[in-house]
DNA sequence: CTATTGTATGTCGCATCTGACATATTGCCA
DNA sequence: TGGCAATATGTCAGATGCGACATACAATAG
């Protein structure tokens, strides 16, 4: 199976391999996916250029380093408010946000 | 009091004329705001241009016409999540949203 | 005026998301 | 190899968001 098709129905709550593997996620659902990926990743980029661990950006958020590592990852236990929040207190911009989902 | 004011502090939970009126509002925290406010107004600019009432679009989000109100007037009870999920099935690109988000 | 249609506001029980914590896994250096 | 820092995964109780409903308000037609 492709990898990044695991990354994807990971990121939406489901098991890789399961029986509705290829099932139910219209396709905005499946948008709705990606563009959390994407922000998760970019969370990624931000943090890293800031050379900071998650546990340092978690401190900043308020948050613990589980969660970045959720946050990062698009973990279906995340939602796009809390990706916002975090990309904006990290010191990214709306701009810089609206690019990034644009982009998907 | 300026118009636009009243209809922020609404949107972020807090009472006009209240005491913490133009307190404990950080720089993120505003631009979350306005960036909600962007999204529930595109959302009209949406439904109208469909020529749907609140209840149709309800209708087609699986969800009832008061929520509508809400994620149009960016209620803080209204999330990130469900205001891009409605726009995205509401027919929206992830396009349009990310430009929406850039131009805040 | 008074229906009717559309929108706004307030509340509630249930569902989902949250930070926190414990623990597992990974990567790197000596 | 062992040890340590960083990251990932699983779980939980409390917080927040959800659709639904009732009801209030606004605008227009008859």
């Amino acid at each position: 199976m492709d990898e990044n098709k695991q990354k994807r129905l990971k990121a939406a709550g489901w098991k890789v391999g399961s029986a509705s593997e290829f099932l139910g996620l219209t396709p905005e659902e499946a948008e709705y996916v990606e563009l959390k990926l994407a922000l998760g990743s970019y969370l990624r980029d931000v943090r890293l250029n800031r050379r900071w661990t998650q546990a340092q950006l978690a401190e900043r958020l308020g948050s613990s380093q589980s969660r970045v590592a959720k946050m990062e990852s698009a973990d279906s236990s995340v939602s796009l408010d809390l990706l916002v929040k975090a990309l904006l207190a990290a010191g990214a911009s709306t701009k810089d946000v609206g690019r990034v989902i644009a982009a998907v």
